[in-house]
DNA sequence: AGATGTTATGTAATAATATATCAATAAACA
DNA sequence: TGTTTATTGATATATTATTACATAACATCT
């Protein structure tokens, strides 16, 4: 279930998402603009969490000539979808890897290579789901991300 | 075990913080100085999670002619040694709520008010832990912040 | 097709958050 | 006391994000 730290067949997990995200704004009515799906291409070409500064760069070097706020509102769309995720301890942007299914997403952030991994969280489990309950919380969304050495990294390093 | 959606005797509450932080520095040799000391007043006092710049506001206010590095460095010194979090969804800034407790923290904030309740996490059970161990991942620290609606806020407002 | 409302983009400016650098002080300790 | 180390002061700058407003594209109704 978790998704970052192996190899995979990146051409066709490119064409998958991208195709499961045409689908779902076809369904629901939203358009996946030239702008959008560059930047969603983009994410998912890298295949890692990039600065919205860093996704300008790729934008520019796409042909587009745009300015900070097209970046975040591209963003901005593909996450309120569920296409891209933020990493939040990152202030860095990630295509999402379950496209399509309603989750929570949580992140295992390498702290030496950067790589970051997503899997899915269960928050109203445990132990943070019955504080909520217990204080009465409502949960709507959750950040959930762990920083340390993904496997490669304590082999090799530091 | 949540703090922060209940009233409570905040006097005593900041004055029972800075003394079991003046007590742990002694006891670690740590150099809890005034701007550090200050900051972390501050933070308390306030009581919310606060960003850097507008605790040098406080800062200032307080006397100190501070500028962005001075308040960095203290709130690093706070984060480090556990008398402080950052709040990543906010980029800001929080007292402990269990300082000396050995903790990896959760927070829930409301998006109406603001308010933002510290309780504690197990990351490593549940299904974000089996995750980790099944993808060979080693978690350091961790970062998980609810977002939803508190008590007071459900009734009141949206 | 034309008028109108809505959504999306272009562009400039600026706000908010955070760090690099190096000089000056203060504390710790041999 | 001199030396080392940790901390602070101060300037500049980097990085991340938003405001504001003009223009363009699309949708819908007539």
């Amino acid at each position: 279930m978790v998704r970052g730290f192996e190899p995979h067949d990146h051409v066709s997990c490119i064409a998958d998402a991208m195709a499961t995200a045409e689908k779902h704004c076809t369904k629901q009515k939203l358009r996946l603009t030239d702008v959008r799906r560059q930047v969603l291409e983009i994410l998912l070409r890298e295949h890692v969490a990039l600065g919205a500064y860093d996704l300008l760069e790729h934008l520019r070097q796409a042909g587009f000539k745009s300015q900070p706020p097209v970046a975040y509102r591209a963003l901005d769309f593909l996450v309120t979808h569920g296409f891209a995720h933020k990493v939040e301890k990152l202030n860095a942007f990630i295509a999402c890897s379950y496209p399509g299914k309603s989750h929570s997403p949580a992140f295992m952030i390498c702290r030496n290579c950067d790589v970051v991994a997503e899997t899915c969280s269960t928050p109203m489990k445990g132990s943070l789901g019955a504080a909520a309950r217990t204080a009465g919380f409502k949960i709507e969304r959750t950040v959930v991300e762990v920083e340390g050495l993904c496997p490669a990294c304590q082999d090799c390093a530091n």
